[in-house]
DNA sequence: GCCAACGTTGGC
DNA sequence: GCCAACGTTGGC
């Protein structure tokens, strides 16, 4: 069964507006620097899982919409480069320490779902977002989960 | 900008 | 393997 995830961007950085402007609406997910989320991306991510996409450091801070993971993970090639803010001398192209998969919008939260609502919301006092100090990128999301977030925006 | 929580690094 | 120091995350 396709798994269910949801992704942390800074919009700062990487916006859900950023995602709906990008070519075929699909970017890479390049940048994650941290094991248990490479794990994630690269074990257990597939083409056709679904994305939450969700804005940190953001105000509000809040899920935008759903995205589809359409690509399966590949090396994070940003890794290798010097240039890059996310460079990491101890990958290299034979020895790939980091993953990215690439991600295709699908659709909008209208309103996008804040984090204030998220709390509210019976049924997910567990999530993992909103636990104390959960600051893993990338999270598995339960079915549970998230028949509930989209029963937040029913259409 | 503050600061609590967390992950990583590196000396020993 | 321990753990202090440090850097980062992310809500507020």
């Amino acid at each position: 069964m396709a798994g269910i995830w949801l992704l942390k961007s800074e919009p700062s950085v990487f916006s859900w507006q950023d995602l709906k402007a990008a070519p075929q609406q699909t970017t890479c997910w390049e940048g994650v620097r941290n094991y248990q989320a490479r794990n994630f991306i690269r074990d257990h991510m597939q083409v056709g899982d679904r994305v939450l996409f969700y804005h940190s450091n953001a105000n509000p801070a809040a899920i935008m919409g759903i995205a589809e993971v359409v690509k399966p993970a590949y090396p994070d090639h940003f890794a290798w480069n010097p240039e890059s803010r996310y460079f990491d001398p101890k990958s290299t192209p034979e020895n790939p320490r980091w993953f990215m998969v690439d991600i295709q919008y699908r659709r909008d939260f209208s309103p996008p779902i804040t984090l204030a609502e998220l709390r509210q919301t019976p049924g997910l006092e567990t999530m993992l977002l909103l636990q104390k100090g959960c600051r893993l990128s990338v999270q598995p999301v339960t079915e549970l989960e998230w028949q509930i977030i989209l029963g937040l925006r029913s259409p």
